[in-house]
DNA sequence: CGTCTATTTGAATGTACTCAAAAGCGGTGG
DNA sequence: CCACCGCTTTTGAGTACATTCAAATAGACG
């Protein structure tokens, strides 16, 4: 069951088999059904969950009730709200399960204890919120520079599995475009498709 | 000299007499006039920076050209390229002076070691990351589903500020729109000057 | 004062949205 | 097995948002 989880923690920094024990026992095991909720806007985040199978949708519903989404979530990855943990306010963002999902989760509270006692692990959260840092700088970029078109052929090369899982209205939200215009988007690549495969 | 920077940190985690000497040894002070540069897209990041005083655009030139500005950067705050560093990797970013300033800088390897011994350290810059990362998000989530006009009205609340340091056509390509729209917003906005303090 | 850069203005154009309707597609029940 | 239902995707016409290009003003600085 923590196969997944202890693999990707320990590509990234060495753990004991003692730390290895005192960590997963920690984690619980969840199981989530397609449109069920892990967390809902307005809510405290209590958890981090790591991703064993499935995938999931964070997102924002705006005051006209426009929903936005800010990224989705698969196998393992981690999710959850940082920010609303570490502030201790309402999350902004809810939480949904695109798919029949797998988690394992911990605590939050639980998880910062660990720190003091498992050092690597504090190590190990800085560089995973390093890489979603950059990632996302790179997300804001693209975002304000480039077309919808631009974006949609960038998102699709980058990740080629999550366009065949995830309808296109949500693919249309996660680039914030309406998905009549994803759809129109998509009719002008497929009349040159060599442009996707040049865009390499 | 290193009050500003000493104190910032013991906001976020305590820290003893003989660690506050430790880690501030190893900064090296540097002063850079305007339209300096700190780093230039392509070399490798090999510091952090912490702004005593003045302020800079972390900024990406695309192939055709074309400037787009990730960030400002001003008094108390840190700048610098962690993806670059991490990976080694050449940056993606620039990073050049808006004003004169003042910084104090580590080398990123030396911040690595100093992790080691001081480990509440890894803990403050962790922190640190998670309010950056929590920013991005939020500004990811603004520029997909608000209009250039209300994107405009949310900067100048939250960084009132920075607008008046800052020329216009900059905080254009920080919003991702073209410096004559910019202008066409704020001819708009004048005459309606109560929309800005209702949106409170 | 002149020069250089930043900002404003306007017209024409392109990009993306809204609204309405049609077509496609996967289940479910008769 | 087909008919129907609900949901997703496509299409088209009209509109709004944002850009481009060119030119006029306004400001900053030596």
């Amino acid at each position: 069951m923590f196969t997944l989880l202890v693999k990707h923690i320990t590509n990234v920094v060495s753990l004991s088999n003692e730390e290895i024990i005192l960590l997963t026992s920690h984690f619980k095991h969840k199981t989530l059904k397609k449109k069920q909720y892990l967390l809902e806007q307005g809510e405290v985040a209590r958890y981090e969950y790591f991703i064993i199978k499935g995938c999931l949708k964070t997102f924002n519903v705006n005051q006209a009730g426009e929903e936005s989404i800010l990224s989705f979530s698969t196998e393992n990855w981690w999710v959850g709200d940082l920010y609303s943990f570490w502030t201790g306010n309402p999350s902004s963002y809810s939480i949904s399960a695109l798919e029949d999902c797998e988690l394992l989760y911990i605590d939050n509270d639980v998880l910062e204890t660990l720190y003091l006692l498992i050092p690597k692990l504090e190590r190990y959260f800085r560089i995973l919120l390093k890489n979603a840092y950059v990632a996302s700088q790179r997300r804001i970029i693209l975002t304000i520079n480039q077309t919808a078109e631009e974006r949609y052929i960038d998102f699709i090369k980058r990740y080629p599995d999550l366009e065949q899982r995830i309808p296109q209205y949500m693919v249309a939200s996660y680039l914030g475009i309406t998905p009549e215009f994803l759809s129109k988007i998509r009719r002008k690549i497929a009349h040159k498709p060599v442009a996707v495969a040049a865009a390499e």
